[in-house]
DNA sequence: TGAACAAGCACATGTTTATGTGATTGGTAG
DNA sequence: CTACCAATCACATAAACATGTGCTTGTTCA
């Protein structure tokens, strides 16, 4: 037996989803609130396995509610449900530990799978909330890595300069003279098309040259 | 009717699919191959909906061979099949663009169920790879986020630095005089425990301030 | 009400950067 | 063989930065 426990501010769509749940063999919903304004005690008392999730509600949110949640609670499973695919809130929620995002208009058949999936440690998502998290993913880890042609010692310059080295510091620590050094910096300059020893540096985080 | 491609080198396996997505109302199998080694022409040939991609294949390999499919084709819905949800290989799946991955035991219901949500542009993954992908993606982008307890306008400036601007140039964006930027950079510098510019946005990178 | 602090401004001094011009050496590709 | 380029060094100058000291104003919190 699954215990639910349920999220949500509209009273309709709240007696509605207690009626699909409840009503499911293996399912029962403990308890359902309208707001996270006391989710932590709440949650605490009941014990539930699942949390279904609402994000857009008054006083406390959904996403507000799930990062107290997670404060004290790692197991208890969370899954988010919402109207939007709404790409700050997905990203948010993941952050903090979500273990899946829904969205409203799932049809009971499929929520309750959805539920069944997360107890049992799985990661149900709606299909466009998954593509988003995919993209979302992809972008984050694709630099287009453009190089620059930078020379190996040109690197080792600009990995200095990362590090907060001065160019007396980064002379001493390769062992040339500091007109040395500036004539190397003066070529990264030229190279990533930047004037200013910060603008190399955000470069070289921005496009991973490091 | 939704078109597929399979690519997969154990030939039991192989004819055991083709016969089950074939067999069923709404699919059918273009072709299949046991390698990637000509995958761009027989994609290019035969125009699928969706190609089923084994990952451990003598010669070329999955991950390759939707590399190669990729570099010309954005659209055909590619699904990664695989014995293990091993982590690197999902990993590098979804950054090169997979949409979805799928498990080989997944029952063959479910199996159609993820290539008609395929086709329709979903991201259809079995449980255990969803909740990697989600473990992945909190764990990129989860920073301790220290704060330092920059003050509005301090973070401002900071972020100005980041951007390359002179002291001069943020004292005329943020309608100040040269000196006040002066001071606020200084306790920014206290505050991060630098003593550069360039450590203040060497700093503001990894700590993700911005 | 009084201490603490963010935000603003001023002036001074020394250091570091940015930029320009120019030169030597050694390796490599045409 | 020669043109090209990375790596090295030198000298010079102006702009930008780092740091110190000191002052005013307004808000917030105990």
């Amino acid at each position: 037996m699954i215990k639910v426990m349920l999220y949500e501010d509209n009273p309709q769509l709240r007696e509605g989803l207690t009626m699909l749940i409840d009503g499911s063999d293996g399912f029962t919903v403990l308890a359902s609130y309208k707001n996270c304004d006391n989710v932590t005690d709440e949650v605490d008392a009941w014990k539930p396995d699942v949390i279904l999730m609402d994000i857009d509600m008054p006083g406390t949110n959904g996403i507000e509610g799930l990062k107290k949640i997670r404060a004290r609670n790692a197991d208890v499973k969370i899954l988010m449900l919402t109207v939007f695919d709404d790409n700050k809130n997905v990203f948010e929620a993941i952050r903090n530990g979500a273990n899946g995002y829904v969205l409203k208009k799932t049809p009971p058949a499929k929520l309750l799978e959805y539920i069944e999936e997360a107890a049992s440690g799985g990661a149900p998502m709606t299909a466009s909330i998954a593509t988003q998290v995919l993209k979302m993913f992809s972008q984050v880890n694709t630099s287009q890595n453009d190089d620059y042609n930078l020379s190996d010692r040109e690197k080792q310059v600009l990995q200095l300069l990362v590090d907060g080295y001065s160019y007396k510091m980064i002379a001493s620590e390769m062992f040339i003279s500091i007109d040395t050094v500036r004539s190397h910096i003066k070529k990264i300059y030229e190279k990533l098309h930047v004037n200013s020893k910060s603008e190399a540096v955000a470069k070289a985080f921005k496009d991973k040259l490091l």
